[in-house]
DNA sequence: CATCCACGGGAAAAACAGGGTC
DNA sequence: GACCCTGTTTTTCCCGTGGATG
């Protein structure tokens, strides 16, 4: 049944990128001046999750690597690395220039002067999830750098403006901005069939299914493969040939369990303790789920440090806060 | 209208992480 | 290995704000 699990897989970069031509053509265009030795404007992408941000920046960088020898292009997740250290870190990584960093010798800044002093190819530098990096005033200073330029990810236009420094704000007004809609029915059915035929035998699955995943997904391509995948695994255990009816829709609360998931592991012990409290309850108040978390953990944290738990969960969109006051519960999401 | 909860920013403290030294 | 040093990261403390609520 599965011939190339691979390209199923959710981080798996098609060499052919399909109904993204528009952006990437645009963003290929804004980058274009690297290769004139010229620094690109910086450019901020901005969408639903599973439109595609990530896929289209990677490919890009992809590329570039190969049409532009002396271009150098880095992603990092502000998600894993939020702090300012962290990020200028995971750079300089993909830079090979850590080598001789040893955390205790190094001082102040230091991590921002190697950048300052990079003097390899001019390097694109990609934020996914910016709107998570805790000090954003590194940004207006990587922006100061001739030698690096930047592709700003977030799901909100807006919330990268308000993340970012305000001395940034200003010039940012003017870049380049590339709005990702949701993908359509039929975009998700053929993006999924592209992946059928490099990973699957042949007619493993039909189009009606395909289509019953797409709608099942919501525009989310993250979701459709991921509910695909779980429908191939399902008919391989099973040793069929071909994908049925019914491990498609035992596939769909898999598939968007396995996302979800994702997340749920992410959390730390105190996190699970709050989810899963918020799972016994269909909504609860903010003091009472306090009380209980109290109870439940050896060492509680503060009533502080719990609400920035509860933020960090909700912007994993695990969770949902209801009202804005007096009047705030939690509950799960969905 | 006073009070009450909860939120969330920011500063400061505490905890943590390597690495060097003796 | 115990201890210190320097920098990072997490947690706590303090507090102003603001929308309910009685």
């Amino acid at each position: 049944m599965i011939t190339d699990a691979r390209v199923l897989r959710q981080e798996f970069v098609p060499g052919d990128l399909e109904h993204r031509d528009a952006e990437t053509t645009y963003l290929s265009e804004t980058l274009a001046p690297i290769a004139d030795g010229e620094t690109p404007e910086t450019v901020i992408m901005h969408g639903l999750s599973g439109v595609g941000k990530t896929c289209v920046a990677k490919y890009i960088g992809d590329n570039l690597r190969q049409e532009v020898l002396d271009a150098e292009f880095q992603y990092v997740n502000c998600w894993q690395h939020y702090s300012r250290y962290r990020a200028l870190h995971r750079i300089l990584e993909g830079l090979g220039q850590t080598l001789d960093i040893h955390r205790q010798s190094t001082p102040r800044d230091e991590l921002f002067e190697r950048l300052r002093q990079y003097d390899g190819p001019p390097c694109v530098v990609v934020l996914d999830e910016v709107d998570q990096l805790e000090d954003t005033r590194q940004l207006y200073h990587l922006h100061e750098l001739p030698q690096f330029s930047m592709i700003l990810i977030a799901n909100r236009e807006d919330a990268i403006l308000r993340a970012v420094d305000e001395r940034l704000t200003s010039r940012l007004t003017g870049s380049e901005r590339i709005r990702f809609d949701a993908y359509h029915e039929d975009e998700l059915v053929s993006i999924m069939a592209a992946r059928v035929r490099w990973g699957l035998i042949e007619n493993a699955i039909q189009d009606d299914q395909l289509r019953r995943i797409a709608d099942a997904a919501a525009g989310d391509a993250r979701v459709a493969l991921s509910i695909l995948r779980s429908a191939a695994r399902r008919a391989d255990r099973a040793t069929e040939n071909q994908i049925t009816t019914d491990h498609v829709e035992s596939a769909i609360p898999a598939g968007r369990k396995e996302v979800r998931q994702k997340s749920i592991d992410t959390l730390i012990h105190h996190q699970r303790v709050l989810y899963d409290i918020l799972e016994e309850h269909k909504e609860i108040e903010p003091s009472a789920l306090y009380e209980t978390y109290q109870e439940r953990v050896e060492e509680p944290k503060s009533d502080r440090t719990v609400r920035n738990y509860l933020a960090k969960m909700e912007h994993y969109n695990l969770i949902v806060a209801d009202g804005t006051s007096r009047d705030r519960t939690y509950r799960l999401r969905e």
